[in-house]
DNA sequence: AATACGGGGAT
DNA sequence: ATCCCAGTATT
């Protein structure tokens, strides 16, 4: 039960810590709503370490929304090579389209209209706010619920998040009134290298003399959750879907029988009506499309083969 | 409330 | 070999 009086002295603690030991990441000097935007779609689900060097060539070849909305859409993908989670690009080239054809090129900073954009959910609407506009909002990514979490409620495993639900209004609270772009890198870096989820390095956290579960979470076990999914030649389908976009990716138009090839794949045993499951999928989500070449016959291109 | 969706580096 | 990651959409 946090006193109201030890809040700026928690809010002075973390920022004291940030500016020491921050990390530095070069998108986040001069933050502008299509940087940050391209960034924290690379961000979902995804290491900084990766996303760095694939933002600069990202940024590098498409440098606007204006750029990104021309680029034919097999472009982008083959830009995404290596970052996984493939219909992300199709959504950041969708939400470059409807900018450039809704919001007359400007991405707009309201919630709601933020919310209606493909692939942009509660997260990436609060950081777009905070960061790319300097709105007030509450940002509540893995970190800062990992943060939160072990902040306020005692908790049984290292692990162990608490429902949005249970933290929205705590990150409310120990949030100051200005600057929230400084206070929400700090919480993300905290989180990233101080309280992480499988070691907690308590003895070196700002939050220490606050935290309900200062110096006892790395004596809490680790909760593991098992789940294995069905597969397909020993491999689950997303491996399948992701050789596919990459094959792809390496040569665009190719038929059913190349594909299986590349895939080592014989079309006995079902394998070829199940890859065409798979890249009928693949097109409902416009990651694939299906032409017709000089020959009259099939094939699959990579996005949608403009 | 569960599940699908990637890929690579850390452990 | 398994875990983890600046989550979102679909069922």
């Amino acid at each position: 039960m946090l006193p109201v009086a030890q809040i700026p002295k928690l809010q002075q603690a973390v920022l004291q810590w940030y500016h020491q030991h921050r990390r530095e990441l070069w998108w986040r000097q001069q933050p502008t709503p299509y940087v940050v935007l391209v960034s924290e779609m690379m961000l979902q689900q995804t290491q900084v370490s990766k996303v760095a060097p694939k933002l600069k060539q990202f940024l590098q070849q498409f440098p606007s929304f204006e750029a990104l909305a021309a680029a034919p859409l097999e472009a982008v993908l083959r830009a995404w090579q290596g970052l996984g989670y493939n219909r992300r690009a199709v959504y950041l080239w969708r939400i470059a389209r409807i900018v450039q054809e809704q919001y007359g090129g400007k991405l707009p900073g309201d919630r709601s209209l933020l919310l209606q954009l493909p692939g942009v959910g509660e997260y990436t609407a609060a950081a777009l706010r905070v960061f790319a506009f300097g709105l007030p909002d509450v940002i509540l990514d893995t970190n800062i619920k990992r943060i939160i979490s072990r902040l306020f409620f005692t908790l049984r495993y290292r692990n162990e998040v608490m429902p949005v639900s249970m933290l929205r209004g705590k990150a409310a609270k120990i949030q100051p009134e200005r600057d929230l772009r400084q206070w929400y890198y700090a919480l993300m870096d905290l989180g990233s290298l101080v309280c992480r989820s499988t070691v907690a390095h308590c003895d070196q956290c700002p939050l220490q003399p606050w935290c309900v579960n200062a110096g006892r979470v790395n004596d809490l076990p680790v909760y593991r959750q098992r789940r294995q999914e069905p597969t397909f030649q020993g491999l689950p389908r997303r491996i399948w879907r992701g050789r596919i976009v990459e094959l792809l990716r390496q040569h665009s138009g190719l038929s059913i029988e190349q594909i299986l090839r590349h895939l080592q794949l014989c079309s006995e045993d079902g394998a070829r009506s199940w890859v065409e499951a798979v890249l009928q999928q693949l097109e409902r989500e416009q990651l694939v499309a299906v032409r017709i070449n000089s020959s009259g016959s099939s094939v699959y291109v990579l996005g949608q083969g403009e």
